[in-house]
DNA sequence: TGGCGCCTTCTACAAATGTAGTAAAATAAC
DNA sequence: GTTATTTTACTACATTTGTAGAAGGCGCCA
């Protein structure tokens, strides 16, 4: 399933902690996205459209869930630009990774740090 | 700059050699896509609006050139997939890649060698 | 019991995207 | 030269995306 930017924010929003309502969302997003109630109230409606998150009511308040992991939403996108930008495959990307300049000493001190950890056993 | 998908199938199929007219791209898209030759006239002009490709003409033909490297493109849908799916830090993509993937350790290690390369300057 | 505030459902609407048809102009083929 | 082929320039149009307003319903408190 592929997400919109628009609702990358709201998933992003939603799967910090959940179920959450439309409000709740609304105080979770990032400082400097400001969008109107019913911008999110639509963004949530076209989720459950599309079978990305599901509406409970409680009440007259609806409170929505993830159907879909975070996990499970990073593979696709990751696919999509790996299919899109890279070939297909993970080695080009790899090597772009490492090469790309815009990566900071610090970032790639993490990527260090990680592969070591991954790599222990 | 932001290209779409069809965009990234026309800048692919150009980016393997240019300059190169409508009708060359048409032809080096990826089995599967058949888009009509306006189709693809259609997007190298909203390339071209976008200032992603030049447009020479030889008399009656077009012919087209990336402005914008596939390096540069690829970069910035990076770093838009970074910011979108994985909260702008590097280290999770690559604990994704990692996880995800499968690297052999062997694949792994020559990872950690470049990186450790990169890194000592 | 009449507002106030919050929630929902509907509707709207411009811009971006995917996809192409048409007509006219340029060129190539005979 | 006349026809066939190609190319361009313009126009079109449905769908998706980003963003939100309006109107009606419900609980609460003065």
């Amino acid at each position: 399933m592929k997400l919109t930017e628009a609702e990358w924010q709201i998933m992003n929003a939603l799967w910090q902690e959940n179920p959450a309502t439309a409000r709740d969302l609304m105080k979770r997003l990032p400082s400097g996205i400001h969008w109107a109630y019913t911008t999110i109230k639509t963004m949530l409606n076209r989720l459950v459209d599309k079978n990305v998150v599901t509406e409970q009511k409680n009440g007259n308040t609806s409170f929505y869930k993830p159907l879909v992991s975070q996990k499970k939403a990073r593979s696709s996108a990751f696919k999509s630009l790996l299919d899109q930008a890279f070939n297909g495959a993970t080695g080009p990307l790899v090597h772009f990774l490492l090469e790309e300049q815009k990566l900071s000493k610090k970032q790639r001190q993490e990527i260090l740090n990680v592969l070591q950890e991954e790599i222990k056993d």
